[in-house]
RNA sequence: GCGCUCGUAGCUCAGCUGGAUAGAGCACCAGACUACGAAUCUGGGGGUCGGGAGUUCGAAUCUUCCCGAGCGCGCCA
């Protein structure tokens, strides 16, 4: 018999279903001479009876017989060989499969008492990077999401047992940060983020822009006196001043590093702060000023192999037109190193630092390209692993008013959105009377985890691979798909939960489950699956869906049955019982994308 | 010009490797608190799935062409 075993460990639905996959494969071979790979089933639609559908059409040709009647003769059948089945239902094609209430209420009583096993048959050894800011500037909307993303990936990814290093490449090099360092010293006067009472990215981004200011100035000062404008952009005092840093930079200049460490520690206080208070981490930094020369040695030996290919010039590089693609160059005629030097050696050495079998680089989807490339160019190193490397592209965040455009001061400050949401779930709190009884910490607390739920639900559940609005007002809209959504029917099952202290799952009449009560059972069975699939798709967004259907469908069921006031006692137990399967399948979707449910809101 | 991605309701988005009458949320209209928390729930209107052709028992999904949007195609990062 199928489906007895059921081992400490709870069976996971998928293999669940793949019991009753074959039993339709060795069916439809016994019965009807049709030879097929297991089928996958489907998920029941709400409409219809039944939990599991079979869709017998593509069979119906080989087996010589109309679909509703071969759907009706392997519904008899596996009402006959598979214990759990006890019902069924055909509509044209489709084979809905009710399994015993039994069935479904063992699977709520075990999930209670252990988490199923969500692992993946082989772990991976993996490197997550996200983030990775530029140090001239502070961190805004786009940043967010880049840093969601990773951090939710990471967390999904963990979920299903791989293991995670996440990292962050910090660009702590190059013109932009020595041109805020040129404007620092011209109108600094001794600036510090302390004498200036403020974070030290943001300090260091007005220096930038005062660059900026500086720059455009002597550029229309040149031109007023003759120059073209082509020439006055390269004569402008201030960006010499600022490529003297560079070059003085490079040759270890005493002074120039002290006054770029000195900045660039301001800027990583910053960034600490913010991502403090957006919830994400990094197991490890690197850093651009110690990794951009990594790479060259690599590009030597793939000259070696024949790989790449040297210019007369003395570039390097790799024809990639076999491929569709084009030349790429790898290394400068003057032996310097381009992005792509640098990505392959650091590449490399996090394989040699990890032994990593596989690398996700959440990364923007303009440097698709980039990427596309780096991955070819590693392969054709002999690198096998680098065939599992993967790059989560992600799509720009728009304004209602377009593209966010620094020049035109429409750029969203990651700080000051994140208060702005926070302060924005302090208002509603208040007027809903939500915080009555709770500290003064509590308070602040709440806030913070309504006000980022809300910020990070609203860019997560969109597909990364899109293009997505940011819409401040909708965003701010605590109703209908939204993080506190989700947290506030969180927070009432908990309550229920605290008001129904002491009693006993033991005495849940488990025979009374009815349907409705099936169904949210076996929604919360597809946890397993969803979770499977968004670790295999890199995509948080189905995690985000899957959680608010359940929601919505456990809203719907709480209003139409009462969970405590029942005359019968294991009638209340068991719908407490599944009311508290709900919350910590919700709780545990959101923590996968970063978002904490409180107790109470 | 070439390549990649996207195009689903007024708006924001789902729709899993092709499967049932294309779904949610917001907004709009009409209802439900003397029952466990109404940041909730119920009902309603609203669609040629950008357009054409093809493959299939079956296409929003796959192929192809066209239209539209975004992003790439630097000895920039």
């Amino acid at each position: 018999m199928y489906l007895c075993a059921l081992s400490k460990k709870i069976v996971p639905m998928r293999a669940i279903k793949a019991v009753l996959s074959e039993a339709v494969v060795d069916i439809l071979s016994a019965e009807f001479g049709v030879q097929t790979e297991p089928p996958a089933l489907q998920i029941t639609r709400k409409e219809f009876d039944g939990q599991l559908t079979l869709v017998v059409f593509p069979y119906t040709r080989s087996a010589g017989m109309p679909p509703p009647e071969l759907a009706q003769r392997i519904g008899e059948r596996l009402m006959e060989q598979v214990s759990a089945v006890d019902g069924f239902n055909v509509v044209k094609g489709f084979l809905n499969l009710s399994l015993r209430p039994n069935f479904w209420t063992d699977r709520l009583r075990s999930q209670l008492e252990a988490a199923p096993n969500t692992s993946v048959e082989a772990p991976r050894e993996l490197v997550v990077e996200y983030s990775s800011p530029n140090t001239n500037k502070p961190l805004h909307l786009g940043h967010i999401r880049n840093n969601l993303l990773g951090h939710s990936v990471s967390e999904i990814l963990k979920a299903v047992g791989h293991r995670v290093t996440k990292v962050q490449v910090i660009n702590d090099r190059g013109i932009h940060i020595c041109k805020s360092m040129y404007a620092w010293q011209q109108k600094g006067e001794g600036d510090t983020p302390a004498s200036r009472g403020m974070k030290g990215d943001k300090l260091v981004g007005e220096f930038y822009v005062a660059f900026d200011k500086m720059y455009k100035k002597e550029v229309a000062e040149l031109m007023a006196t003759g120059r073209t404008e082509e020439a006055a952009k390269k004569e402008a005092p201030c960006l010499l001043g600022a490529q003297s840093l560079l070059r003085r930079w490079e040759e270890s200049d005493p002074d120039v590093l002290e006054l770029w460490r000195e900045m660039n520690s301001w800027v990583y206080a910053g960034f600490e702060t913010t991502y403090a208070s957006l919830g994400v981490d990094f197991d490890k930094n690197y850093y651009e000023s110690e990794t951009y020369l990594l790479g060259k040695d690599e590009i030597q030996k793939g000259l070696n192999e024949g790989v790449f290919f040297a210019k007369e010039d003395g570039s390097v590089w790799i024809d990639l037109t076999d491929e569709g693609l084009d030349e790429k160059i790898l290394l400068r005629s003057d032996g310097t190193a381009v992005y792509m030097t640098q990505d392959i050696g650091t590449a490399i050495q996090r394989y040699v630092d990890f032994g990593l079998d596989g690398m996700v680089y959440t990364v923007g989807n303009e440097q698709e390209y980039h990427f596309k490339v780096l991955f070819l160019v590693l392969v054709r190193l002999g690198h096998q692993w680098a065939e599992r490397l993967y790059h989560l592209s992600y799509g720009m965040v728009n304004l209602p008013s377009g593209k966010m455009k620094s020049r035109e001061g429409t750029v969203v400050d990651a700080d000051d959105l994140i208060d702005e949401m926070k302060q924005t779930a302090q208002q509603i709190s208040q007027e809903l009377g939500k915080t009555d009884g709770l500290g003064a910490e509590e308070k602040q607390s709440l806030y913070s985890m309504v006000g980022l739920g809300a910020l990070k639900y609203f860019i997560l559940k969109v597909d990364p691979a899109k293009n997505m609005l940011f819409d401040p007002e909708e965003s701010v809209d605590f109703n209908g798909d939204t993080g506190p959504f989700i947290q506030y029917t969180h927070a009432r099952i908990r309550s229920l939960q605290r008001k129904a202290a002491g009693s006993e799952l033991q005495t849940a009449k488990w025979a009374e489950a009815d349907a409705a009560a099936i169904g949210l059972i076996s929604l919360c069975d597809q946890y397993d699956e969803v979770l499977h699939q968004a670790a295999e798709q890199y995509n948080p967004a189905q995690v985000a869906h899957y959680v608010f259907e359940l929601t919505k469908a456990y809203n719907s069921w709480y209003q139409n049955h009462s969970v405590l006031n029942n005359e019968e006692e294991g009638v209340s137990a068991l719908r407490l019982a599944l009311s508290q399967l709900v919350a910590d399948r919700i709780s545990e979707g959101m923590r996968l994308l970063g978002v904490d449910c409180p107790e109470r809101m």
